[in-house]
DNA sequence: GCCAACGTTGGC
DNA sequence: GCCAACGTTGGC
C-alpha cells in the first residue's frame, strides 16, 4: 500500500466534483515523472491526498483512492482535446492515467500555510521550493499526520 | 497579474 | 550532449 498526493485546480476539477462523480480517470497529466508514478507504482487501494492547487488558500481537501490501474489516456488521441498529442498512436500510447475514487472530505481543510507550520511535515515534497510535480509519493507517517489533522 | 522554478524543445 | 529559448505551474 502506497500513499500519494495528487494536485487538481478546484476550478477545473474539485474534490466536490469527484464526490458527485464517484470516480474519475485522471487524464491530462503531461509530465513524465507524474506519468511514471501512475504507470509503474500506483496500485488499486493506494490512498491519495487530494490537493487543491491554485485555490484560496491551496491545501489538502480530503482523501481519494486508486480504483483502477493505469490505462492509456484517451485524450491524447482526441484532436479536439487540449491534451491531444500528435506523437501518440493507439499502438504506442505515450500518456496513461489511473482511475481515482472518492473516499472522504476532511472535516478540516488543511491549508498550505498550516502544512508549512507543522514541523513534522517539513520534508513533504509538496512543501519543497519549486515543487511543481502534480503527482507525488507521500510517506505513510505524513499521510497519517494529515488524516489526523483533517479528521477524516 | 507577476514571477520564480522547473520541464521540454530544438539548434548546433 | 549542451544550453538558450520557450512554455507551464502554482504561490502570492
Amino acid at each position: 500500500m502506497k500513499y500519494w498526493l495528487m494536485k487538481s485546480e478546484p476550478d477545473v476539477f474539485s474534490l466536490d466534483q469527484l464526490k458527485k462523480d464517484k470516480t474519475t480517470w485522471w487524464t491530462g497529466v503531461r509530465n513524465y515523472q507524474a506519468r511514471n508514478f501512475m504507470m509503474k507504482d500506483m496500485q488499486v487501494g493506494d490512498e491519495v491526498l487530494f490537493y487543491h492547487s491554485n485555490a484560496t488558500p491551496p491545501g489538502v481537501a480530503g482523501i481519494a483512492r486508486i480504483s483502477k490501474v493505469a490505462e492509456p489516456d484517451k485524450e491524447q488521441f482526441d484532436k479536439k482535446s487540449e491534451y491531444f498529442d500528435p506523437k501518440a498512436t493507439k499502438e504506442k500510447p505515450i500518456w496513461f492515467c489511473v482511475q481515482v475514487e472518492y473516499v472522504a472530505h476532511f472535516k478540516n481543510y488543511i491549508s498550505l500555510p498550516e502544512l508549512r507550520d507543522n514541523a513534522k511535515l517539513a520534508d513533504m515534497l509538496v512543501l519543497q521550493k519549486g515543487s511543481r510535480l502534480s503527482i507525488q509519493p507521500v510517506e505513510k507517517k505524513h499521510f497519517d499526520i494529515l488524516t489526523k489533522l483533517g479528521g477524516a
